[in-house]
DNA sequence: TTTAATATGCAACTGAGTTGCAAAAACAGA
DNA sequence: TCTGTTTTTGCAACTCAGTTGCATATTAAA
């Protein structure tokens, strides 16, 4: 996992730090997206300073290697690009009861067509709706 | 637009006062999804609190008249949901150059197929990519 | 009208994300 | 391995969209 993160750092010419190592480590095993608090509780007391999570993020990001996932909610998330498709990331599906967010499997769907002269960057879905859990206990 | 607004409150039992009377011609008017912020400025002088405006929102939402547009932003956007197909409202363009949204013509996306259990209640696509005035700027 | 229920405005608050700057760490070259 | 330059980090103070509590005003049903 560290050794994947260090990769994917010289990858895209970005110093290897401890922060930024830990920070790849834990979006490495995240199974969705994370908030800037989420890293810090799972780094735990050697967590860098928040300033340092969210400026580590933005680098990631502006290098393509995370993504900011849209949430029907205040605060980021964030998860690794590396399972995105060129021009689309896999669904998310939140609850609306629960708030919980889960990734979809990688659907293939197809891409909208934009307008003449528009070119597209990335594709993104978001469904609402009641997870099977909480469907369960009504 | 002012005799629309007040129909859609009688549809869902909300009171009829000025600040919702207001908040929805607005909302009425937009091509694209609007903040607080907007809507104040559209209404002028007369424009409630924004306390207000948020509180109404928020009720809007809750009947299902309006939905939160979810954009890579900061601020809430909102737009009405009469134009949205059952479990599905029309597609955001988001220009990564000059941060501008555009709402997409309804295109007739599949919607996704979830897990076993789980129950769909809306489906959004959000495009990020270069708008037309932004690529010939270049 | 009158009255009970609901909505509004105000001011103070919350909390995610930002900024500026001094101190610390990374790394390239000697 | 040391040195100097560049980049990164931590801290504290800040910003600003959205929230809360409560007193006052408005709605609409009787």
């Amino acid at each position: 996992m560290k050794q994947k993160a260090i990769e994917l750092l010289n990858s895209v010419n970005l110093r290897q730090t401890q922060p930024r190592v830990a920070i790849l480590t834990v979006l490495l095993k995240a199974p969705a997206p994370v908030t800037q608090e989420q890293i810090a509780e799972q780094i735990g007391d050697s967590a860098p300073n928040k300033t340092t999570i969210y400026r580590t993020l933005m680098n990631l990001v502006e290098k393509d290697l995370v993504h900011k996932a849209y949430l029907q909610e205040r605060t980021w998330h964030f998860e690794l690009a590396h399972h995105c498709g060129q021009h689309q990331c896999h669904p998310h599906f939140t609850c609306s009861e629960c708030q919980q967010t889960q990734c979809l499997p990688e659907v293939s769907m197809p891409l909208v067509k934009l307008p003449k002269g528009y070119v597209m960057e990335r594709q993104q879905v978001r469904i609402e709706g009641i997870c099977c859990d909480c469907r369960e206990n009504k």
